[in-house]
Parts: C-alpha cells; structure tokens; sequence
DNA sequence: AAATTATCCGAAACCGGTTTTGGTAATTCA
DNA sequence: TGAATTACCAAAACCGGTTTCGGATAATTT
C-alpha cells in the first residue's frame, strides 16, 4: 500500500541505495538519474519513512514541549500562540512537535526523560522556567538539547529566549511614579517560577530609582487568576493605607484588581491605577480597557523553535540568549494620581457609607428617564 | 552513550533477539531470564528507542493534530484544553501527540498526508469539521485512522464525537420563548464549519416547536470575535424591529452583544437577552455573567483519543460516533422580556435623546457624593 | 530405552531507510 | 596506446529494534 524506496528502485530499475543518494543530493549520482528519481518518486508519490530515516540519522525530528495541566489557568492564555510559534518556524526543518501532557511534577521529569530516551524527540522547549528548574538538571545528564523560555540560574550554559520583564515593570513603576502615585501594591504570580523574582525586581529597581523616601510598596506572591486578584484588591482598597495602584504580574489578576475596584464603586483608571503584563486579549474589553505589557507568544515560540534547531543542527555552536522588549499598551486603566492613600481610605469609607442613598439617587434618575 | 538492546545483550550475555522477547512478553523465554532482563534493563536504564520499533511496528505511536494559524480568534479558547484531553488520554498507550500548524487551507492538506505518508503519525483528529471536509477526502484515500471533533456528512463511515448542538440551542431558544420573547436574532459561527449549520437547526427547531405565528427571527453568519458580536448587535439594537434577545453561536460574539446593549445604555439580562455557547472563562467574569453552555473540552479531546486508539489498535473495530450534552449556565445575562421589539425601540431612542441630560444628572450625583 | 514433546535460546532475516565500499566503464592524461 | 582518473552505480553493511526459524537440551511419553 504505502510505497518505499524498494518499491521505487525497482520500479526505476536501479538499486535502492542509488535512490537514496539520489534524493539526499549525493554528489557521485548522474544528473540525469536524479531526474529520473525525482519524477518517479513524484509519480508514485513516495516519501521516505521518517521512521526509518531516524533510525540510521538517530533523530526524530520532533521537539518536545511538556505541560501540566494543573496550570490550566495559568498557562491557558499564552500557550496556543506559543504552540503556533514553535511548530512554525521548526516545520522549515521537517520538524514536528510533539506535545504531551503531565499529570504532576513528577511524571513531568519522567516524560521529559522517557521521550528523549524513546528517541520521540531531539529536543526541549522548557516554558514557565523555575528556579533550580527540575527539568534542566534532568536533560542535562542525558545532553538533551534544551531551550528556555524564561530565565534562570546559571543563564549562560543554556540557550534561551525571553521578555526583559525587568525592564518592562521597571517601566510601569515609573510610570506610576510620575503619575504621582506613591503607594504601590505589587501582586506577584507564581512563586516557583523564575518570572515571579524578574518582575518584582523590576518594580523594586524603579523605586530605588526614584525613592525619596516617601514612596511605600506592598508585596504579595501568589497571585494568579481573576478571584485571586478581586480578593487581594478588595482587602487592600478597604485597609486604612490602601494602595492607589497596582502593579500585576499577570493580566488576569490585574483584571480581577479592576472588578475589585468597580465593586467598591471607584473608577479604575481614576481613583486607582492598575498595570497588568503580557497583553491577553480580556483585557482589551474590560471596562476600563487594561494597560499592560504586550508580548508577543507567536515571537516567543518562533524564536525559542530557531534556537533549538540551531543547537541540534549546527555542531559547536554556542548557546544564545535573547531579551527582547514588549510593548506598553497605554490603556484605561492608569493614569494620574487622584488621591493619596489617607484621602482615598476615606473617600472608600464615605462611598460605602453613602452607597444606599447613592443607590436611591439612580433609581430617581432611572425613573425619571424611562418616561 | 545511549544504551542500546546490544549493549543490554552483551551485558547480560545473550543475544539480542532473545532480550526483545523477554521484554516484549513472549512465552518462549524462561521466568527468570525475563526476570534478569527486566531487572539488567532498569538497572542500566534501557529504553527501547521509539523509532527503531517503528520501523518494524509500522506505528510511530503518535496521533496528528493540526492547526490553522489563521483561526486564531475561533480556535484559541478551546484548543488547549483539548489537547490536554487528548494527550492525556492516548498517553495510556504510550502514544504521543504531534501538533503541526498550517499557514493555509491548501497546506493543511498537504501536512495532513505528509504527516502520514512519512509515518510521523499513525491517525488523526479532526476538529471543527467542515462541510464536505476536505481533510477527510485525503486522508480516506490513505486509509488513514480519524477521529472527528464534530459532525458532517456521510457520519455512520466514522468515529466522532460531538456535543449536541442541535439540541442545546433549541433548548436555548425554547427558554428564550418560554421568557416572553418574540423578536429573536441568530448570530451564527463560521459559516463553512459545521457546526454553524447545526446550532442555527436547533434554532428553528425551537421555534417550529413553539410557533404560533408570532415568532421573528434574523439570522447572521460568520460572526466569530466580540468586534463581529459588538457591531452586529449595535447595528440590530438601533434598527427599527430591534430584535429581543440574541442567540450566539460563539461566547465571543455574546459578549459583543452584551457590550453593544451596555454601550447603548441598556441593562443586558433585562432590557435585552443573550445566550452563547461554549463556555469561556470571559463569560463568568463579563457584567453581567454570560448565559451559556459550557462544553468541557478536555472531556472532548480525552474521547476524541479513546476513539482513535480504539481504531489504530482494534482490528475491525466498527467506528462509533458520540454525543453529549454540555451544561447550561443559567447566569445573568438573560431573563423574562421586559419590552417587545416596538417597545425597545422607542426605549433605544429615547435613551439616546436624553443621554446628554442623563450625563449632567449623573456627574451632579457625583459631585454631591464627594463632599 | 527409544521416541516424542516441551522448553529455551541463538542465529538469522527483516523492517525501510542511509552510507560505505568496491567495481566497471568511460575519460583524461602522458 | 596504455595508465591513471573520473563518473557512476550495485552490493553490502549498518542503524536498533522485532520476529521467525531451527537446534540443543530437558522432560515426558510409550
């Protein structure tokens, strides 16, 4: 049924290794049998076994990328971009990727090394990097070609790609400072990943840039999906020295910020500030829309695909590392400093106070409206 | 470097052919030569590498699914869980899954049965079925192994699985009638998909059902992102038969319309109703909270998996198609009929006549609260 | 005790490719 | 014209497994 190179040599006549030579190019094959090769092999439509091929090459042409689904929430917005990224720029090789599923850490490093092992893939693609990852040290004993998206500790030996998140918060601060603003809420992710540290770092640069002393930051870790960010926002917004912005590590939690802040009747963008990071596309219709940092995941996976076609082809060559920038997108939610801590603590006190007759006031206007 | 059945053989000093036995489970080897070789093989960290099975197998023991970049609005809220289902269920039988993205339709094809003429993959997935799909026709000719996430034609010839769209949505529409309205408009998917034609039968089905006369609908094609849904709606809302409540094909255009009804001032849920489908995490967090069916998308491709490996390891296995309910949310964005299509009409315009009156009142409102 | 049957394993063929080796015929060179 | 190249291709080895075949030994039957 499915027709190999036996079936074509004999066919053509000619022995199968002359075939073979023939189509990877070999330098001792007649022009004109090439010719004749390559038609037939047209005709009938063959295409050698990658199976096969891989055999005698040792190489699976396929990369790995590894998930664990317990992060559903976590990994969901940027992955599928991501995953369009990589496949694209490795189909220019022949390359395929393959994509499993762990159930816990654990059966993560198993899969890790049972696909290399098995020879299912050349090579990884390590997303969401940890510090002290697990997998690096696992891929490492067995030479598996390897590619970070993230950093992580000793950066050097690997190649990796990744956003300058440093810079990128660094910004926001900044940006937040000159708005005046000078009580700041930092709502970090997930504290095992590497991410987590730059991102915090850079908020903490900002400040020391700045400082004169007067600015006040509160750091929290952890925090990841919307309910998460709605619970943090809506404690801190009610304390008696709220924060009048927030920085998020993730878009998610910035969005859940934002409920927070309509749910106690203030106006984000106005009463406080909020900046996300990474660009998923809630935030473009959340009211206000969300200013946060772009990243380009399709970008991500394409240029973590090159590097790791680089380190399987090319002999010798040197690991590289890339930082690149994401873009600002200056957005509804931010702006200039209305209150400072003490007013608006009051002012948060006063809207709550004031809610019933506010309430009653609509519901007058409403009416008067409807006729 | 990486041990191979040779090594295993000389190390234990038997031949290799009888190693593969013992591995492999054959009766013609003594227990406690399989037990030597079981424990020699983990002791040494012997896996039999994929590839070379392959060869003599025939099975590359990983399943294709492939992507279209273009897609990229429709496909990302479900795609990830999805391949989730899928990679976890086939991981069972060691099998992996291969994701490949095509730049075109044409490509699609072509990677298709590249994919499998190069024996990358034993069987495909197939989702968002087309009418007449054209990857179903290639992949018939190679007597390829598939499994359908959706419905088409000629349906008894495969394995599929679906969810019951037909039925949702006249369960949506009857739910609409049973509320009150009489005005209702079909905003319906990507009109070559299949599943486009499905949802808007359930559509008429419901109102066949009900109808006694009085019952209007529009229907629309091919709107696919919130912007579709937002333009749609606002354009409908402001007609002069305004229709009462929407029936989405798509979460995405449903939280467009919902936008449309708040940007023209009115109360979604209670002015005007809108029910979408499929379950995205936007839809709990969008004001209000979208009615919805939510489909659990790891559960699809988990079956979608089941199903294919059923067909690549069964022999003369008959094919089986299945079909599930999703879930009803019941949540605020719609509700009894408050005005019929004239009635919203001349509210809309009303609306928007006094909107400058209503600003003045409101910033009033805000003033007095601030003091 | 001889014949038969089981048990177990080595040897070899095979899968579908790639790559090396070696030999023949045609060219080039002296 | 004979020797040395060169061009080309068949044959064979190889990759790392699986599977078939057949033989040696042990166990059982007659």
């Amino acid at each position: 049924m499915k027709i190999t190179i036996q079936d074509l040599a004999n066919h053509l006549g000619i022995s199968k290794g002359t075939v073979s030579r023939a189509l990877r190019g070999y330098a001792d094959v007649s022009a004109s049998t090439v010719e004749r090769v390559q038609q037939a092999a047209k005709e009938l439509g063959y295409q050698p076994s990658a199976v096969a091929q891989g055999i005698k090459t040792g190489l699976a042409r396929s990369v790995g990328l590894i998930l664990l689904p317990k992060s559903r929430a976590a990994s969901r917005p940027f992955l599928m971009q991501f995953i369009n990224g990589i496949s694209t720029s490795i189909a220019k090789h022949g390359y395929t990727l393959t994509v499993a599923t762990a159930q816990s850490d654990a059966e993560m490093l198993e899969i890790h090394r049972d696909l290399f092992v098995q020879r299912k893939v050349d090579g990884f693609i390590l997303p969401r990097t940890m510090h002290n990852d697990p997998r690096i040290q696992i891929l490492d004993q067995l030479k598996a070609p390897l590619v970070l998206y993230g950093q992580t500790e000793n950066l050097t030996q690997y190649s990796w790609f990744d956003i300058n998140q440093v810079e990128c918060f660094r910004r926001a601060t900044t940006r937040l400072l000159d708005f005046g603003h000078r009580h700041l809420a930092f709502l970090g992710g997930d504290a095992p990943l590497f991410y987590n540290s730059l991102r915090r770092k850079g908020v903490e640069f900002g400040i020391q840039e700045f400082d004169r002393g007067e600015v006040q930051l509160q750091v929290f870790e952890n925090i990841t999906t919307v309910v998460d960010g709605l619970g943090c926002a809506l404690r801190l917004l009610q304390s008696s020295q709220p924060p009048t912005s927030f920085l998020c590590a993730l878009d998610l939690s910035a969005l859940g910020v934002i409920r927070a802040i309509k749910q106690l009747e203030l106006i984000p963008g106005e009463h406080v500030s909020v900046i996300g990071y990474e660009g998923i596309p809630e935030g473009e219709f959340s009211e206000p829309s969300l200013t946060t940092f772009e990243v380009d995941q399709y970008e991500a996976g394409f240029q973590c695909g090159v590097k790791l076609m680089q380190l399987i082809h090319e002999k010798g060559v040197k690991v590289t590392g890339t930082l690149t920038m994401a873009v600002l997108l200056e957005r509804g939610s931010d702006g200039p400093v209305r209150f400072n801590s003490s007013e608006l603590a009051t002012f948060i006190r006063n809207r709550k106070r004031l809610l019933s007759s506010q309430e009653k006031l609509h519901r007058m206007t409403e009416k008067s409206l409807r006729n």
